[in-house]
DNA sequence: GTCCTTGCAAAACATTTGCAGCACC
DNA sequence: GGTGCTGCAAATGTTTTGCAAGGAC
């Protein structure tokens, strides 16, 4: 799966005729093992015991080039920096955000196809893509509580 | 209109045990005007000229009061800092970004309470809100070419 | 008079850019 | 050997913080 992944992302740069180098793989098999929504940081810190030299630059450039190819999804939360997350194929889902401890939790199911067609004709935009965000509290903050941190993002 | 924000932004004010001061004063009633979704900056930029002296750090300090109080709300747009809009009594709605020239539109039609119920079922989350941003080209764009500019966000 | 608020300046982050050296074809 | 990629360091842009002075109640 996550084998199947890197394969894809290669095949990706090398037909757009960028280079496979050490820095773009380490960042692209970590974002397919991450199982988050690492933002640049995250996976600088990540990446940094199996390749020392690596700068936040080159992170930050990466991750760009990523997007640019569709082969990562930015991942945009109130009051947060941009976090990222591998672009699984046919994977379409939107996050649910707890006030309480900054969990993030996904849902799919998204109908929202019919909406957007609506939203078309009323606004005449070309709708390419869209995002929704929830934020609530999670189950455990409302039983318990969890103290905030944001090793759940 | 203007007049009743302002009005209701004051008592909100004073219930919560806040002063009124002029600085306060001063972005509430800039953001009651403005039909746009001004970026801190853009605020600041905005009141010099009726409040000369005022400093960037209490337009930050002000909206973040504002946005407690639930004057304002936050608009979070992909690849942009915060953005604020009067937060008008029943008015919920979304935003719709062009891609080319950056223009954001507004669109009400909300019908996702019984999606977010459905939601808030499988997830166990209890939801207070949720936004929703649609990426795409606007029908200006779409015909002929506006180049990018941040007038219309 | 007492706190709350403010402006200023500095600090803290997040992100981008310029550039010299390296690596790869 | 030319081009693209990288790391470093500096620049930029945004937001936060500490603090002394001023203002609202």
């Amino acid at each position: 799966m996550e084998r199947e992944f890197l394969a894809a992302a290669k095949k990706e740069l090398r037909k757009q005729g960028y280079k496979l180098t050490g820095p773009r793989l380490a960042i692209i098999s970590y974002l397919a093992r991450d199982k988050g929504h690492p933002a640049v940081q995250q996976i600088y810190d990540g990446i940094r015991s199996e390749y020392p030299g690596i700068g936040v630059a080159t992170v930050y450039r990466t991750v760009d080039l990523l997007l640019e190819l569709g082969i990562v999804r930015a991942v945009t939360i109130k009051n947060n920096c941009p976090r990222y997350e591998a672009n699984w194929p046919g994977d379409h889902h939107h996050h649910l955000v707890c006030k309480s401890c900054g969990r993030v939790t996904e849902f799919g199911s998204c109908n929202f196809q019919f909406i957007m067609e609506e939203i078309e004709k009323v606004t005449r935009y070309k709708i390419e893509e869209h995002s929704l965000e929830a934020y609530g509290l999670c189950s455990q903050c409302l039983s318990g509580s969890s103290p905030y941190s944001t090793d759940n993002i």
